[in-house]
DNA sequence: CCGAAACTTTGATCTCGATCAAGGCGCAAC
DNA sequence: GTTGCGCCTTGATCGAGATCAAAGTTTCGG
C-alpha cells in the first residue's frame, strides 16, 4: 500500500519543489534541507528528448517537478519496453551507482529538480535518515515493479488499459485533491505509442482497448487525452486486481 | 551487472550459512556477525509449501540456504504470475515493512536461514553499514525485476525459454565454480509449471520450446530437469538481449 | 486559410501462443 | 505385478492481439 503522497505544506521553503518532499524530505531534519538546496539545479527537456542513456555514467539525481518521464529498455530489433513511469514528485536516479540502467526519455516537457550527484551521495551517507528514506523508496518502486510484471504477464490487453487508467486517475486526483463528484476526471499525459510500450501491446490494440473500454461506458473521452470514469469501481473491476488496482511507486 | 557472489572463505563462521555472506556480510564489521549469529536460526519447508502469504505480518526476515522459493501473486481467477525466484544466498524479506507483499512458496524443499525480525530491523537502524547495504540489494532486485518487465512484455516464447535457461546456467556456474569444458551442465530447479508462471507462458508452450531449443542443438536435455549448454553464446543469442542475458538479482 | 506531419482510429487478415485433448513416463503404495 | 498420481510431451484447433493497410483528426508553421 503507497503511503499517502506528502503535500506540501509542511516545511515553506519545500514551495518551490515539490520533490523533496515525497521523495527526500519525509524524514529528514530541516537541517539537511537547507544542504540539499545548495546543490539544486533546474533543468528542463523538450518531449522526445533523452535525458539519460542506460550505461551512461550516473549524473541525473534528483526528481521530476512537472510533466512525464519514462525508463525504458530497447531490444537490438527496436521492440522497446517502458519499465517505470515518473510522474511529478517522482525520484530519478540510482543512489551511489556509477551507470543508468535504463534509458530516461521525457514523454511530454519535463523540468527536473536535479542534485550534484556526488555531493548528493555524500550527503546520503553522511545521513542515515536519508539513506533510510532512499531504501524505503526503493522498496516502494520494487513493488510497483512486481506488481506490474503481474500485469505484462497474466492480464489481458483489456485489464491492461483498465489498470493503467486506473493507475493515472489515481495520480492525478492525489495531486490534484480532487474528489469523486460526476466522476474523475484525468489527463493521459501519454500518446498511445507510450503507453503501449509501457504495457506491452501495439498502438492499435491499445486504441481499441481505449474505445471499447469507451463503448462499455467504463470510460468517457472528453478528447483523445482527457478522461472521465463515472464509476472508479467499475474500472477497478475491469482491471482485474482483486486488490487496490496497482501503484506506480 | 552482478557482483560476483562472496564464497564462504572470508570470515571462517560463515560456513554454516552462505547466505549471510551475500546478503549480509559483504560490507559489515565481523561484531555485526556476532550479532546476527545470536539471533538466526534455521528452517526447512517442503517442496509446495506457502511459506509467507502477501499480506501476512512479516516475521520471514533471512536467505534461502538450499533450494528454490518463489515470490507470487496470483488473480481471483487463479491466474498467477511469479515476480521473483530465490536461489541459494538470495535474501528474503523486506527490512522494516510490516507486511510481506507477495505469497513465497517453496519451490522444491527449501530450507532457510532466518533472523528473528524485530531485532534484526533493530540491528539495521544501529548499523549504517547494514542498511548501506540492503540499499544496495534492494536496487540489485529493482534492476533485475525490470528486466524480467522486458522478457515479460515483448520477448517471444522461444526467447523467454532461452533467457531463463541462460540465467539459471549462470547462477548454477557461479555456485559451482566450474568452468565451461564440453557446455556448461546445470539443474533445472523448477517445474514446468513453475517455469510458466514465471515467464508469463503455459506448461505446454514451456515444454513445446524447450523442445524447440533441443531440436536445434542449442541445449541437450540429459534428462527433463539436467540440461547441458554447449555454447553459452548461442544461448544468450537465442535470448534476444544485446546485454549479458539478464540476472536475478 | 493551406499543407504537412504527427497522432489516432478503424478494418482485414495473419500468427503465435492458449486451449483442449490424449498419451507417455517415473515413482510410490498396495 | 497393477493402480494411481504427478509431471511432461505432443497433436489439433482456437482466438487474442499483432501486422498490414487506409483514412480521420489535431497541431502547427506558413
Amino acid at each position: 500500500m503507497l503511503q499517502a503522497p506528502l503535500i506540501l505544506q509542511e516545511h515553506s521553503r519545500c514551495a518551490d519543489c515539490p520533490i523533496r518532499h515525497r521523495a527526500v524530505c519525509a524524514y529528514c531534519e530541516p537541517a539537511e534541507l537547507v544542504k540539499l538546496d545548495a546543490i539544486k539545479s533546474y533543468k528542463t527537456y523538450k518531449a522526445g528528448e533523452t535525458i539519460a542513456w542506460a550505461g551512461e555514467p550516473m549524473d541525473v539525481i534528483g526528481s521530476v517537478v512537472s510533466g512525464v518521464a519514462t525508463l525504458s529498455r530497447t531490444l537490438a530489433d527496436g521492440r522497446r519496453q517502458m519499465v517505470g513511469l515518473l510522474l511529478p514528485s517522482d525520484f530519478i536516479g540510482r543512489p551511489c551507482r556509477p551507470a543508468v540502467a535504463f534509458d530516461v526519455v521525457a514523454a511530454s516537457d519535463v523540468t527536473i529538480c536535479r542534485f550534484n550527484a556526488p555531493e548528493f551521495e555524500k550527503l546520503v551517507r553522511a545521513t542515515p535518515a536519508l539513506e533510510r528514506r532512499l531504501l524505503d523508496m526503493t522498496l516502494d518502486e520494487l513493488d510497483a515493479a512486481r506488481d506490474w510484471m503481474l500485469l505484462l504477464g497474466r492480464k489481458t490487453a483489456r485489464e491492461k488499459i483498465a489498470s493503467l487508467m486506473a493507475i493515472l486517475a489515481r495520480r492525478d486526483a492525489n495531486l490534484t485533491q480532487q474528489t469523486v463528484a460526476d466522476g474523475i476526471l484525468f489527463s493521459l499525459p501519454l500518446t498511445r505509442e507510450a503507453m503501449a510500450d509501457y504495457l506491452g501491446l501495439t498502438i492499435e490494440t491499445v486504441s481499441r482497448q481505449i474505445s471499447a473500454l469507451k463503448k462499455a461506458g467504463i470510460i468517457i473521452l472528453e478528447d483523445s487525452r482527457h478522461v472521465r470514469v463515472p464509476d472508479f469501481v467499475a474500472l477497478l473491476d475491469e482491471a482485474g486486481d482483486d486488490s487496490d488496482g496497482g501503484m506506480v511507486s
